[in-house]
DNA sequence: ACTAATAAACGTAAAAATGACGTTTATAAA
DNA sequence: TTTATAAACGTCATTTTTACGTTTATTAGT
């Protein structure tokens, strides 16, 4: 007889930091690592999301909520859910056959996933329990689980969201420049923007705010500083209503 | 002791059509109706989507389509996994509680919620076991659990992709007029647009194909009829990269 | 102090798209 | 034949986009 199916719900984080000195769009990763309790043997070693099972009484917001503070402390953070993942072999391997009351039980992993995007800065990953570790987009480890996938359709729907919504500032420091944010528009889009026509569509909008600062410490002419309000950006009853099809 | 809970899996499908005559973007539902078994009061009367229990062996997407298919008979329709919705609370009634072996458990169902663009003329609702009935969007009758805030949801997602992709068609029949896709956008969007130069910009895509065909029945000048070609769009190579902030 | 190198910042002109309208046309019903 | 009506076409000013060229401010090297 086939083994009844034992369901268990979990929710996984894909956490994206931005860095602008290597303009390389990261993903924070923490190291698996076991070994076979009998012949020392290494049976995994590579990374995964940061994830849990879902509490009793908690919201599946709350507890990606509650994922992301265990890793980073923070909180706040811009979060979407965007997809479940519960194919019936997705977490297939020995280890999830269990035993109860002598009848064997097959279990399902359910996870909710989220995305986080956050500034880099914030999170101190040298001082972390979990050995998180940022890795560029483009060049993720061996990745446990379906992982892999997951972080790929998060990528996919980041891309979609960050047209259509100024949530490109959630990854970039309080003071940025223009060519920070093209910079990062490009490595999340995949794609090249020129220069002088992004700066110019940028520079007009209400809610892109010039401060009283440039750069510091740069061997080339110190660009300009700016902020985003997103006061501005909400006042400004933004129903941009544009069929792009 | 709080009793333990047991988690249940279902996918809960959202199913839009759009009924060109009377221009209203309807959404697909089911009677439920439960009497008590003692007094035979009537413990429910309202309208619920279909969903069910998603089975040990089939994935979630496999589980929401075979949900389709009970009830209209359809396959191969636009499909969206949209969100999972697993409040703690958010089925809580007496039912809920079960006993397995002396114990109390509290069930806890999360839902995996998709919506389906289909054409209205494609289900006989006439004649179908589930008494399943078209909706307006805006008339909605009372609905059982979290529906309401499940289809909300759905036309909020319906919303963003239908401004960045062309799936408006898949709630069209084969030969339209260009003011049934105005229609339609309108209903969907709940905004005006000015028919010249809405007209001007869809005639212009290549992808919209008109016919050799006029409407027929009308009591008014017939419209030209057009037809979307899916092949086209694909082959335009679409990164429509267009920053919309 | 001058020069070279470099990225930041500014500029321009043509083309395309949009917004806000007015006008003409084909059809069925009266 | 007329009338009502929605379909379809047209226009023009404005805005946005595309595709480039030029100038400027700064640091580092001589």
């Amino acid at each position: 007889m086939a083994p009844n199916k034992i369901l268990n719900l979990s929710v996984d984080c894909v956490v994206f930091g931005y860095d602008t000195n290597t303009k390389s769009l990261n993903v924070l990763l923490i190291k698996r690592y076991l070994e076979s309790e009998t012949t020392k043997d290494v049976l995994v070693d590579d990374y995964v999301l940061t994830g849990y099972h879902v509490y009793d009484d908690e919201t599946l917001d709350e507890s990606a909520t509650r994922v992301l503070k265990e890793l980073t402390g923070l909180t706040n953070q811009y979060k979407k859910q965007f997809k479940a993942f519960g194919n019936p072999d997705r977490l297939s391997n020995e280890k999830d056959l269990i035993w109860v009351q002598n009848q064997e039980f097959n279990l399902r992993t359910i996870t909710i996933a989220y995305y986080f995007l956050l500034k880099t800065e914030d999170v101190d990953v040298d001082n972390n329990k979990y050995e998180a570790k940022w890795f560029p987009l483009r060049e993720l480890p061996e990745l446990g689980f379906d992982h892999q996938q997951i972080i790929e359709e998060a990528h996919e729907d980041l891309k979609t969201k960050c047209l259509a919504e100024p949530i490109i500032f959630e990854l970039l420091p309080d003071k940025f420049t223009i060519n920070d944010v093209q910079d990062l528009y490009e490595s999340i889009l995949g794609i090249e923007i020129d220069n002088r026509n992004f700066r110019r569509k940028l520079i007009n909008k209400k809610y892109i705010i010039p401060l009283d600062e440039k750069q510091v410490g740069v061997s080339k002419k110190p660009a300009q500083l700016y902020m985003f309000s997103k006061d501005i950006y909400k006042k400004m009853y933004h129903k941009n209503y544009l069929i792009n099809i």
